[in-house]
RNA sequence: GGGUAGAUUCCAGAGUGGCCAAAUGGGGCAGACUGUAAAUCUGCUGUCUUACGACUUCGAAGGUUCGAAUCCUUCUCUGCCCA
């Protein structure tokens, strides 16, 4: 990540790039004039996080870049718990020795965009279980049972959601508090006075201030980003593969990167002022043309945004095999091409070529394979194959491959060995 | 604790003894059109099988019946109302 922004007031340059939802007070850009300690809580529900979440990474991002320090608050905690907000399910209890290990996997995500060291605008690392694990539950509700209204927490959208949406458990009902605590505890600690998040976290925010106010009278504030969404309604995040992770374990690079090439006309340049730190004039030039100039500025946003989390050779890679698989050859050699090996000796006899859709993971059952086969979803070294029936065998490899494409973006390459 | 309504395939939601692998809508996938876009139109959307067909599925377990998602019993969970 080598392009520094100017200098400029952390809220502005935020507004501009599309980040500021909602903020608690008028003035917080004021408070940006000083250097802040700011924090956001990432609940270590999973081994990764998934693309949503870079809006708040590159929250912090910015938010180090303006000469502010972040704080990374993994929620050891309060993943224990469960947040309600924005989700109409109670999640499924975690292990702490799971909670345990996500954290530290997603600690290792946000390093990458995120600096982490000890000087004054360093990132640091803190895990709420910390002090909300060894908590007694009298001292805690001694503490700061009385500066929560029940009435209150009852308007809170999070909490009236899952009311009209099949109830919400007390566990869960506790998760505004534990994350009030948290806040009012690093403004004690470590002198954090802003808070950061997705929209759905404005309640818990709001809730975190209030007690800090009552409890220490600190001065405290909130601002969110707003949720992210598809010009097309659909829900941001999801590919045919399911969701887009930040691990390539998870999600493959190559995917990654296909997953943001693939964006909508509409998204892109709400997406390049997100997700990757391209000036915003540079971002204007980039979507003036719109139409089919845009599948530039995709392929720019792909590429950004792959470099920031994946690194420059990998990006560079998936890049580069992108193009040549849909340039004009359909040149699918590239190394981020999903590839694997298959036996010579298995193909002499004659393989069904439903058996090689499922085996190059295109379908997860011969049933899905045939079905593509039949519906001409399917073809084999760019040629369409519409019988089912059909055998592969060792004459149809060529240049020591086999490509089995699935539409028009989804393929498979075997190198035969 | 009492009463009451409900639990259906990814989701929502029909279905109340055979015509049910289960309507319809959404989502997803594929085809056409395109710019690796959107919108639109079309097809597919439980598993296995070359196919006839077989098998598993309608909260769980039993039972009635030639035959059950549909009827009975018990259990689990959830909503709502009363205490």
């Amino acid at each position: 990540m080598q392009t520094l922004p100017p200098a400029m007031n952390l809220y502005d340059l935020l507004a501009e790039r599309g980040f500021v939802a909602q903020s608690t007070d008028a003035a917080i850009r004021e408070r940006f004039a000083k250097p802040v300690t700011a924090y956001i809580g990432f609940d270590p529900t999973a081994d990764s996080l998934h693309v949503g979440s870079l809006v708040p990474i590159m929250g912090l991002y910015w938010l180090q870049q303006c000469g502010h320090r972040p704080l990374v608050l993994v929620g050891g905690a309060t993943a224990l718990v469960g947040d309600p907000s924005g989700k109409t399910e109670a999640r499924k209890m975690l292990s702490k020795e799971d909670v345990a290990r996500n954290a530290q996997a997603i600690a290792g995500q946000i390093g990458r965009i995120v600096r982490f060291d000890d000087s004054a605008t360093g990132a640091k690392l803190l895990n709420n279980a910390d002090w909300l694990a060894d908590l007694s539950w009298i001292e805690l509700l001694r503490e700061v049972g009385p500066c929560f209204s029940v009435n209150r927490m009852l308007t809170m959208d999070s909490v009236k959601g899952r009311m009209e949406n099949g109830g919400i458990t007390f566990l869960e009902f506790n998760y505004m508090v534990m994350q009030a605590y948290d806040f009012w505890h690093l403004g004690a600690t470590h002198g954090c006075t802003v808070q950061m998040g997705g929209q759905d976290q404005w309640g818990n925010i709001v809730m975190g201030i209030d007690l800090g106010r009552r409890k220490a009278d600190q001065d405290l504030a909130g601002l969110t980003f707003p949720l992210v969404t598809k010009a097309d309604g659909g829900k941001f995040g999801k590919s045919e593969k399911g969701n887009i992770w930040l691990s390539a374990e998870r999600t493959p690079v190559y995917d990654f990167f296909q997953f943001w090439r693939n964006v909508g006309d509409a998204d892109v340049k709400k997406f390049l002022g997100f997700f990757t730190t391209l000036p915003m004039s540079e971002v204007e030039a980039l979507t003036a043309g719109g139409g089919a100039a845009l599948n530039h500025a995709k392929e720019v946003l792909a590429y950004e945004v792959t470099r920031n989390l994946h690194g420059q050779a990998a990006a560079d890679s998936a890049r580069e095999s992108a193009q040549k698989a849909f340039g004009a050859a359909h040149d699918v050699t590239g190394d981020a091409i999903p590839h694997g090996p298959l036996a010579a000796a298995e193909l002499a006899p004659g393989l069904g070529l439903i058996a090689l859709v499922v085996k190059a993971g295109l379908a997860t059952s011969n049933g899905e394979a045939k079905r593509l086969i039949q519906g001409g979803g399917v073809s084999l070294h760019d040629e369409k194959i519409t019988d089912e029936k059909r055998v592969v065998t060792t004459d149809d490899v060529k240049d020591g491959r086999l490509v089995v494409r699935a539409g028009k973006k989804r393929m498979f390459r075997f190198d035969v060995a």
